[in-house]
Order: C-alpha cells, then structure tokens, then sequence
DNA sequence: TTTATTATCGCAATCGGTTGCATAATCATA
DNA sequence: TATGATTATGCAACCGATTGCGATAATAAA
C-alpha cells in the first residue's frame, strides 16, 4: 500500500533540507526561484498534499469546529447542520459531527472526543435531559470557545435562540384572534426551557387578550411522535373534553392532533383550528395544510457558526458572551381560519 | 486564557520524565505502583485530556472517518448519517461531515480536505453532476479506503446501493396490477444512475407485464422540488395527456403530480394512482397518504460504515471490494388502489 | 565482595510539518 | 586582499504524545 508522500521525501528526492523545501512550497523570497520550481515540480508531480494533523499540532488549530446536537434525522437540526456546514466551510474550517440521542451521558462523551481532538471551537445543542453542565464548563475552562443554540443553558456563554415565548404567543393569539377561545395545548417535555417558554406564550396570550385559561388546557406531549399526540387527543374526545382551538409544540405533534381529528370526523379548521411549529418540510404538503410557526433553522446555524468563528478569531482576549435571539414567522395556511 | 494540561505538564509538577508518566497512564507494569498512582491523581485533578493529534499523527490513525454526500437537509440522506452515526460512535470512531451541494468541485476539494485530515477512511455519495472521479481514485491510490453509497459509480470500490431496478418495476407492477394502465413515469435527472435504474424498472416492467410503452410517457423531472413535478403534470393535463397512473421518482415529485391531480379535481387513487419513491417522513401524513417504495437509509448508512470499517482495519491487505444491493420494500398506502 | 538479575525510569527518536538562528557562498567595496 | 553585506540554505527545536533501548540503582545470588 503506498504511503502519502510527505516533505520529508521530497526532500531526500531533490537532496535538499525539509526546511528549504516548506518554504519553497509557500514562496517564501529566501529561497532562489530555481529552486522553488524544482519543488514545487516535484510537488505536483508526487501529488504532495501536507499533512493536515502535523499542521494542527504545530500550530494548535485544528480549523475544525464541533457540532454536538439531539438528532440527526429531524428537518429543523437537519437545516441548521446546513447552516453551519455554509458558513465553516466558507471559512476553510470542517465539522465534526456527533448526535446525542438526546442522551446526556453520549453528550458528556462527545464533548470529550471533541475537546481530545482539538477542535477550535463547539457548537452544542443540549439533550432533553441534560441537567447538569460540567462537562460543557470544563472545556469552556480549557479555552475552547462553545455556542449554545436553540435549547438554553444556565452557562455564560453565547446563544443564538429562537423566541420561544413569542412563538407561542403569536400562535395564540392568531388562535384567538380568528375566533377560537377554548385551546388546548399540546406542550412539550417538562424541563426544557424551549416548550416552556412556548408555553409561557400560550398562558400570557390568554391573559392579555382577556381570554380564561386553565391548567387542564395544558396536554404533556413528550416524545413527539405522531402516534403520541393522536392517542392525547383522541382520549381527550372520548373523555368529552371541549376545545376549538389547538396549539402544538411542534408540527409532528400537529399532525397527530389533525389525524385525530379527522378519524373523529371534526372539521379542520371550522370546529377545531390547529397550529403547529417549526414549519417542518411537510406540513405545506398535508391537507388542509399546516398554519405554524417558523423558525429559520439555517439562519441559526449561520449566526451561531459565526459568532463561534468570531470568539475563535479572537480567542486571546476576552470576549462577553453574546445572546441573540431570533424572531420567528407565523405561516399562515389551511389549518386555521384565516381572515 | 488556560491551555491544555499535556504530559509535560504533569511530568514537570512531579519532577518525572513524560515517557514515566505516558507509561503510568497506561498502566505500565514497568512503572511502580507508587508512582502510578501518584501520576494518576495528578492526571484527575489537572483533568488531563490526551491530544487526540499527536496520537494521531504518531500512530498516522485518527478514528475518524470522513462523509462526503450531496444535502443534508434530505431526509433519506440525514437517515443515512444516523446509521453511519451509530456504527462510527460504537467503534470510537469520530466522523466529519461534508455535503457537496451537488457539486462537483465542491466535491473536489471536500475530497482533499478529508485526506489532508487523513481520515481512516471515505463514505461518499457523489454529486449528480460528478462525471469524473481522479479525486476519488487519487485518495484510493494513497491508500485510503473509499466506500460509496446510494448513487452508483464507475470505480473499483466498495458500494452500499439499493436496488433501484428492483423498486422501479416493483412500483410499477403493482401499478399495473391494481389496474392501472396507462402510467407516466416522472424520472429523475439524466446521468444521475441510481434514477436510470428506476426508469429501466418502470420500462421493463411494461414488458413484462404486456402493457404498451412509448417514450413519451417518460417526462424528465430533474430538480426535485414539489413546484417543478405539479407543473409537469398540469402542463400534461392542459395539453390533453392522459394517464390513470404515476410513478415518481421521489416522494416530493408524488407530492408535486397530487397537488396538481387535487387542484384538476382529479380523484387519488380512482381516476389516477399515485406511488412514490423513498419514503419521506411526511409521505404517511398527507392525505391521501402516499404509497411509496421504502430505502432504508439507516440500514444502507450502517451496512456502509460497517463495510468502511472492515476495510479500514484490514488496511495492509488488499480487500476485494464487496456490491452490495439493499432491497427495496414498497409501502402500501392511500395514493394507489390495493386490492 | 563481586557479579548477575531485576525493577524503575530516562533518553532520544519518531510522526510531519514550521521557523528562529546559524552558516556558507557569493558579491561588492574599500 | 581583507571585510562587510547579501543571498540561499541547513540545523535543530518544537507541537504532544509513544516506545525501543539503555542507564541506574537496588536486590539477589555466588
């Protein structure tokens, strides 16, 4: 099996020093035109490509950025992976990957298989049940740069989040507003700041608008399957629970809500409206289609890629974390009455 | 700003040589005890991390593998990353992501950048409009294995394929079997082999089956995206066409020709049927839902990694590269009559 | 007491590059 | 011709770990 060509061949080769031949390769003036071109013949010729690792170690800089996130196989992590991958790129830097499963104990070791491979910097989203954080200070402690996104931490550090409570809110009151006053809602797992903060909009909407609100309007919704948020409403018709309006945490659970519905021959939106969230890929294709609410997956991507690349950039002094939090969009379409 | 404890550090703090203190580490039995204890309580609270680099590059292995596909933001490929994912994470192994965005310089130098990281090995999945492959037989010839995946491509490789001849006349057969006659067939871009192979199957199954077949029944769908296919197929319908069946050659071009059929006033599965191909997450929530032929990405990015991997550790000696075709399976849904 | 043996540990090369400094060669000048 | 300046190249340390081999000291055997 042949072995990558490295300086040192060259060197032999041409009977010249390593040293002489890496500055010939990036043109440095101390060596004689002749022979720069003697190398860097031979170069192409050898197809000399450096050896990226030796290059980290020497400099310590990897150009390499982590991503630690839930799940792959989900169109919002799917599109700000995307986001990422535009921006590092761009920027000559790669990306390693690593999926959680939403699973603490695999984030703990992803965090350390980062760190143990230098990269220059982290992007993390948490798992569902993360509750503890030291794995994530430590590295912060070593001088590795780290970007929360979407779901917060209580870490010092940079965040680029979605509003949340917004969201939630806007959902509401676009509800309430085209003339559902007894919603529902399907929230999502306790503890994770993000449905929480959904949910918080589902409460304050009803207060500011005057509308009364319950505990039991509340569903928990945890997994976020379809089949979950099917049997929750479908047990919540049988058990003769009234509503005209639903708000779910996300547009997987929607689904379920509609199905549901739809087995129970209730009309979608003139008994019951239903509004969703995250605007996954799908829920323009469904009948009716989904109202939800979008959140820019790519957008958040980029932005948290950069302000890592910005912390990285500057990483001697430093750097106050920043908290960006980005605006959703209400996509107005066939599962709410829409005046 | 703090750096990372290394050896030296640790052998300096106990007044002991590096080569002691690797060896300690590693539970040396050359090393007393006493002094491996000492190193190791040292190691704890400095919360020493060993440098995955140099590791690296001393033993010229990096555990790590690289990924070069098309989009991300796909469902078939993000359940492709999962299965490799898996496999990768539960064999210590690191992987590094890049997508191409269907192009093929960008390929190119994804390509170099993975070897200048000297990844163990290479999955790849090439762009649709790659029509040479240097960049990947160069990497082959320094020695790293490559294995493709989902698109078929003229190297001396290991490849991960489906069996799209098979899915293409299974899909059409039950077509054809469920009464439908008179189908078209939306295929996917010209070149792209994995959609000749689907085509090939829609024809051969004409043949098989005695059903007649023209040429013009084959309309070229390259892009992918549902506006494009519900265009085709309304431009069909103004012009007259007439067909009782469709076989797409992805879900989101089946999404694509309902819309246009729905929008017609043209009842699924009655007047036409519909089948699509890949299973996408919301192909069971659309109404009707959509009747499609399933790939298991997981599966296909499991079997790949796995292939990777035996190929990787057996490195010094030659490997015959293994084809191996996954089955398809079709999924029976709403979209066509099933008897 | 001398030699052999063993237990412990350090030296130095290595992986593949980079880079400060020294050195040799060439040239110009006094 | 000797000296200083300039040009082109090599030496060696370094990044952070591993590892073969040799060194040292302590212990055992003769």
């Amino acid at each position: 099996m042949k072995q990558a060509v490295t300086l040192k061949d060259l060197a032999r080769e041409l009977n010249i020093a390593t040293s002489t031949v890496s500055r010939a390769l990036k043109d440095n003036p101390e060596i004689s035109a002749v022979t720069r071109a003697r190398v860097k013949k031979l170069a192409k010729e050898l197809n000399y490509e450096p050896n990226a690792l030796a290059l980290s170690l020497r400099h310590s800089k990897t150009n390499t950025i982590g991503v630690i996130l839930p799940e792959l196989v989900h169109f919002f992590f799917s599109t700000v992976i995307s986001g990422i991958e535009d921006i590092a790129y761009s920027n000559g830097y790669n990306i390693i990957i690593c999926q959680s499963n939403e699973n603490i104990d695999r984030e703990i070791l992803d965090s350390k298989a980062l760190f143990n491979h230098r990269v220059d910097g982290i992007l993390a989203c948490v798992s569902k049940n993360t509750n503890h954080y030291d794995h994530f200070i430590a590295i912060q402690d070593k001088g590795i740069p780290i970007v929360f996104f979407d779901r917060d931490v209580p870490i010092d550090a940079s965040k680029i989040l979605s509003n949340d409570f917004e969201g939630g809110y806007n959902a509401t009151k676009h509800l309430i507003e085209s003339g559902k006053t007894n919603l529902i809602h399907l929230s999502g797992p306790e503890g994770l700041m993000l449905s929480e903060q959904r949910t918080r909009g589902f409460v304050q909407a009803h207060r500011d608008l005057g509308i009364p609100f319950s505990r039991e309007k509340i569903l928990r919704c945890g997994d976020g399957d379809v089949e979950e948020s099917f049997k929750i409403i479908q047990n919540a018709l049988q058990k003769g629970m009234k509503f005209d309006g639903i708000f779910a945490v996300n547009d997987i659970a929607a689904v379920g809500a509609l199905q549901a519905l739809q087995a129970a021959h209730i009309s979608v939106p003139q008994e019951v409206a239903i509004i969703g969230y995250s605007d996954w890929q799908f829920s323009s294709f469904i009948s009716p289609t989904l109202t939800t609410i979008k959140q820019n997956g790519n957008d958040m991507g980029k932005k948290a890629a950069e302000l890592l690349l910005e912390e990285i950039h500057s990483k001697d002094t430093f750097i106050e974390p920043k908290s960006i939090t980005l605006p959703t969009e209400i996509i107005l379409r066939g599962t709410t009455l829409n005046k």
